[in-house]
DNA sequence: TTATTTTTATGTCAACTTGATTTAAAAAAA
DNA sequence: TTTTTTTAAATCAAGTTGACATAAAAATAA
């Protein structure tokens, strides 16, 4: 539980020894007990394929620490033999708070170590950066401190959602759906120094991905593309269940692919830009609301169950290239599914996925056995922020190829 | 080195223990003489932060199973110090078959361990299936036999790269860019069975992008997207030095991806699919050539010298639609780089890249320190082949996080 | 310039540590 | 009686540690 951002050393150029071994079949287990869990030892035993004997060490360890209880006769008929002693995750043996930062709001929820939210709070922020969004935090922690003493003392980690895409230094922003200042890579270092916890920094799609894949339909799939509707629009990508970044962390940012040669003019200076037609701030364009906030979503959701012909215009012109950004994804990532969620209601995103039929035909159409190609999410931006607590926990808890290798300072 | 191909133990779910962290180990040694040797015992130290004496032990063993050599005195003056004496990687130690077959012809390359070639035959087909090819095969290995006895003795397997997608069981094909019967995932377990020899299967993409990645520019480069022009047109996806292969290995069928809603008609049944304007096969359609052989490619490049109007009016029409390609790809992907290559000459394709400047703006257009976004890969159909039995080496060679599980057969 | 000493690095040996496995036995239920 | 889980002790395999001999370059003195 180190307070830094480490160095991902390759698999290709670094060899493991016992110790990392260990860590890494320590974290499975208990990855395994928050997932799948209450289970026997012996039944750990055979999902990891190590020996009955190793988990017992394993577990006896994890059980020191406090990470595990042990409640007989909890579960019932397993057959005959001697029934198993059944090995509990304890959630309250850590707590991660999750922050989701966008262009008009700060959400923060602190959860337990399945997700469980135990608090949260809502604060009104106008594009903040690095500077402000750490004082806020700073203060946000004192409040803990006072309010859940108990829960605070035990914080693991920090995860922090932001709208992507992260420039790179000394480019002009991409217009309203983006924000200033984060592009440095070293600023989640940074903030782990200045609030004493460990952060991780993602885009909101993958955070809200990550969410879905943790809490939501996501899952049940190895592989999918999370399209989230922000102010912008971008995807979280969970390919072979591994949330899959990118080199600068700006994997998925689809926002700003171009759709339409000589289509729509767009501040990044493309033309046709996806993000144009399919996005909250594309609404907003097509309804006239020039300064958009936090309350302008419950006025569009308004027009929307009213039927309002702006509202259908806008479906009509964005269907078809939604239909055209699944169609290109599903090509390039060859994934179960699509899941479509963020801060469009889920009437809206329905009404949105259902005028998508027919589909083009894809590689993947008929792969994803349950039928659906795209589905709804659970939506909501309190998914993002679990998402982003389950991004620290994950980080610290979930096994790892980092977690086996050595040359990662110990 | 056994013939059938494995599960995949997920991570998240598998422990490891001693003997897989050894086999590991061995393979990161290994790896790193094939790529960066020779080096001292104490240089291989370092780089895998193994101590001295670990490395002592696995050089001994891999020097007993002939899999390296020792030569004192080659490199010169490396400071003061013990001079340490130089382990080298055996490429004679083993040999590996690539073939790609496409719509037209079969490529056949043995190669050494670090994929020169040793030999190599081609052979005209027409559209083949796994049974023709298998018996191809075969004679093949025949041939080998008496040709190259010592070499064939000493084959670790075969790598086979056909052009995709891989359409699941019923669906019709997807025209004449598309091979037969190559359907079924069990492919390659049961060409396995016929050969005697490991078989890996992969898309001409893929393979072709492992060749780049191992022999070409692509070697300098953690993430790239291989665009690659056969007939029709994919991308193999080299994601932090891994090929991506989805799920069902056709990651990256970027060729019908629709890029122009109404735009071509495409016989998979979408319009505007990008293959239709970028491809040989577009190529053939504007010129006109119904029932193109391996040769027409020579007619093609024939035009493009004497600057036909015909080429030059595809180039025009192509070279939109690639840059929108560039662009979809960077945005999903965030890659270091773009790199094109395939059966088009590389004069053609450098008039091609050329023509797509000014590129639109993207995520990534600042990362790619060194400046183009769009590079030529070393083209030819040899790389592929070459890339497909690189594909094999690696599976059997290179560390993988699967080497370090358990629960996948020992 | 030459001879000598110091510094630095490699390769090797042997003892040690660590963590998973094997073997065996007790306990509990069908 | 059979099957299965739990627990304990002994064993094994692989990486680590620290000491040491050795060799070359760099620094110093003659």
């Amino acid at each position: 539980m180190k307070p830094k951002t480490q160095p991902i050393p390759s698999i290709r150029t670094s060899g493991t020894n016992l110790k990392h071994a260990k860590s890494h079949n320590h974290r499975v287990v208990l990855d395994i007990l928050r997932t799948q869990g209450p289970l026997s030892r012996a039944d750990i035993s055979r999902i990891t394929s190590l020996s009955r004997q190793t988990i017992q060490n394993i577990v006896a360890e994890l059980h020191e620490m406090s990470l595990v209880k042990f409640d007989k006769n909890k579960r019932t008929g397993r057959g005959r033999g001697h029934p198993g002693i059944d090995v509990y995750f304890r959630a309250d043996a850590g707590y991660a708070l999750g922050l989701y930062v966008d262009q008009f709001s700060l959400i923060g929820i602190m959860t337990d170590l399945v997700g469980h939210s135990i608090w949260n709070e809502t604060l009104n922020v106008a594009y903040p950066d690095p500077e402000t969004t750490a004082g806020i935090v700073q203060t946000m922690l004192g409040k803990l401190k006072k309010d859940k003493p108990k829960e605070t003392e035990r914080l693991i980690g920090i995860g922090l959602a932001l709208p992507g895409p992260f420039n790179i230094e000394g480019v002009p922003s991409v217009g309203p759906t983006n924000l200033p200042r984060w592009t440095d890579p070293r600023v989640p270092e940074w903030l782990s120094n200045i609030l004493g916890l460990p952060v991780v920094v993602e885009n909101d799609a993958s955070a809200a991905a990550v969410g879905e894949h943790l809490f939501g339909i996501g899952h049940q799939f190895d592989s999918f593309a999370y399209l989230y509707f922000g102010l912008g629009l971008g995807a979280g990508l969970h390919l072979n269940s591994n949330l899959y970044r990118g080199l600068g962390r700006n994997a998925g940012e689809i926002g700003h692919m171009v759709v339409e040669i000589d289509g729509r003019e767009c501040p990044c200076g493309n033309r046709g830009c996806l993000e144009r037609y399919v996005s909250l701030q594309a609404i907003y364009d097509t309804l006239g609301i020039e300064n958009p906030t936090n309350q302008s979503i419950q006025v569009v959701e308004k027009l929307f169950r009213e039927k309002d012909p702006r509202i259908i215009k806008w479906i009509d012109e964005a269907a078809p290239r939604l239909r055209q950004a699944v169609n290109i994804m599903e090509s390039i990532l060859d994934t179960n599914v699509i899941i479509v969620g963020g801060r469009l209601s889920h009437s809206i995103l329905k009404g949105l996925i259902s005028s998508l039929e027919p589909l083009h035909s894809s590689v993947t159409s008929h792969d994803s056995l349950l039928g659906n190609r795209v589905i709804i999410g659970s939506s909501g931006p309190d998914t993002t922020a679990r998402g982003a607590a389950a991004l620290s926990v994950f980080s610290q808890i979930s096994p790892q190829v980092n977690t086996l290798l050595k040359g990662n300072g110990e």
